[in-house]
RNA sequence: GGCCCGUUCGUCUAUCGGUUAGGACGCCAGGUUUUCAACCUGGAAAGACGAGUUCGAUUCUCGUACGGGCUGCCA
């Protein structure tokens, strides 16, 4: 790339056949990456000439999953079965020029063909006999549109990703351009919608390697550009086997209601099968910059859930705390939980500090953060219950009114607390459990000090005494 | 069946002919500790296999095995 060449343009075209799968949301990812790093743009457009597939309700998950990832494009959603009649225009153009043809073989005769050159152990590339009849000897009877690919010499896809991949054209069919009710398929119409739409970089699955070949025919035939391609391994499930519902893949936006933060996933999903020397933890920003296509692997990944959890983690604890409060509300709403109202909302803003660091994910976070989230009387789980032992409950009455003068700082507390364990003979770290459980009601929770900071010497007293009864 | 692609610790990966094959997650042991998380120290753990090229191969070539993809009037 030199400075002068044309800005980048790339594309996610998802077909909306189900959610937003993991895979996809890695594609569209490294396409967003791509073109954002560069000052480029990325487009967005659906695939849904498969009229009996595409559903409206699949559109609008793909379309929550990207929001949710952050993964913005420009202008608006393209719908490519909107395309219709220009890739029909395009098709009969290649008819006109006689690069294309029609071909009047029933798909009973192409099924019968197959079927017996499986037999046979022979090709079941099909060669059609119409390929050149003159149209003077076409019977009046339905035909699909087929390209005239070459038959001898090699294409070669020059690739970002697998590097230059040669096929041999005897091994390319006369793929059909328009089927018999004269509607494009969709490998006219990727052609034509990528061309028209500018895009100059084709960044997705290895799934299309092969499909590339057969696809620079029509590039060739229209005298177009090709774009640079770009074809990344597909990520597998953790039994190495290709990601699929039945085993276990994900919509994007489940991610979200497990509570993982859109920048972990976001970085997990980078790391995936890409990689900038030993970095693991990195920003967007970092992302963006470093993102290249000499960094991405060529073979298939696993999804591995500790290392997404460690990622979200380390994201969550270096997020801002408003950022934050917007993103657990998200997560609630994802998840069909109840939404904070702003009593807590405000408690976990003073709580944030000390949670975050600690929380792998939302319910973890949220989890610890029960003692701010709760109001009087707290009522203590088992865990809880089980601390709080008669003779630490009189130890904890005795504690109470020793609060009322304190001075309300970390270190007074601490001191407090720890001449308090002496004079029991104890030390602090046995009065820790029965404190935590009084103030929180939970065995898992930030330190004590933090939750009496973030409480008040009203609240905690108030606990306390709820708890000496 | 035909064609295409891939193969480094359990997992994600670094290495662009010469390294005690590095890092991260996870795991194990120990430490710290106020629960959890975090943190500190240490540890186990990898070049699929077989040839060839080379003074020297994880790295280049070929073959085998295994895995994946495509082979639709699906995308």
């Amino acid at each position: 790339m030199t400075p002068m060449s044309k800005p980048v343009v790339t594309r996610f075209a998802p077909s909306p056949t189900g959610f937003l799968h993991i895979g996809g949301a890695r594609t569209a990812l490294f396409n967003w990456l791509y073109a954002r790093g560069r000052g480029g743009k990325f487009l967005l457009r659906i695939e849904d000439t498969d009229r009996e597939r595409s559903t409206p309700e699949a559109t609008a998950a793909i379309l929550q999953g990207m929001e949710w990832l952050g993964l913005d494009h420009d202008g608006d959603v393209i719908s490519q079965f909107d395309g219709a009649a220009r890739h029909a225009e395009v098709a009969n153009q290649l008819l006109a020029e006689g690069k294309a043809y029609k071909c009047f073989a029933t798909q009973e005769e192409i099924a019968e063909f197959r079927e017996q050159a499986k037999a046979d152990g022979k090709s079941t590339l099909y060669r059609s006999p119409w390929r050149d009849v003159d149209s003077a000897d076409h019977p009046d009877a339905p035909y699909v549109v087929r390209i005239k690919a070459p038959q001898s010499g090699i294409t070669t896809i020059k690739d970002q990703v697998q590097g230059d991949v040669t096929i041999r054209n005897d091994q390319l069919d006369d793929m059909i351009l328009l089927r018999s009710d004269g509607t494009p398929v969709y490998m006219l119409a990727v052609v034509v919608d990528d061309h028209d739409m500018g895009v100059t970089h084709v960044i997705r699955g290895d799934d299309h390697l092969n499909n590339a070949a057969r696809q620079m025919t029509i590039y060739e035939a229209m005298g177009w550009d090709v774009p640079v391609w770009a074809h990344i391994p597909l990520i597998h499930g953790p039994n190495g086997k290709k990601l699929s519902k039945r085993h276990g893949a994900l919509g994007a936006q489940e991610y979200q209601s497990m509570g993982y933060p859109a920048a972990g996933m976001r970085n997990y999903l980078a790391r995936l099968g890409w990689s900038h020397g030993d970095d693991e933890f990195f920003t967007d920003a970092q992302a963006l910059d470093w993102f290249d296509f000499d960094g991405i692997g060529k073979s298939p990944a696993r999804f591995d859930t500790k290392k997404l959890e460690n990622l979200s983690g380390q994201h969550i604890a270096v997020s801002e705390d408003a950022a934050l409060q917007h993103e657990i509300q998200a997560y609630l709403a994802s998840a069909g939980q109840p939404a904070l109202n702003d009593v807590q909302s405000a408690n976990l803003e003073k709580a944030m500090y000390c949670l975050k660091e600690r929380a792998k994910k939302f319910p973890d976070l949220l989890e610890k953060a029960e003692f701010a989230l709760a109001s009087r009387p707290i009522q203590p789980d088992q865990k809880a219950a089980k601390a709080l032992s008669s003779v630490f409950i009189r130890i904890l009455s005795e504690l109470t009114p020793q609060l009322q003068n304190v001075s309300w700082t970390r270190d007074d507390l601490e001191r407090l607390l720890n001449s308090l364990a002496e004079a029991h003979d104890t030390k602090f770290g046995k009065l820790a459990g029965p404190l935590r459980a009084a103030l929180a009601g939970r065995a898992v929770t930030p330190s004590v000090f933090d939750m009496m900071l973030i409480l008040g010497r009203e609240e905690t007293m108030a606990r306390l005494a709820d708890t000496a009864g």
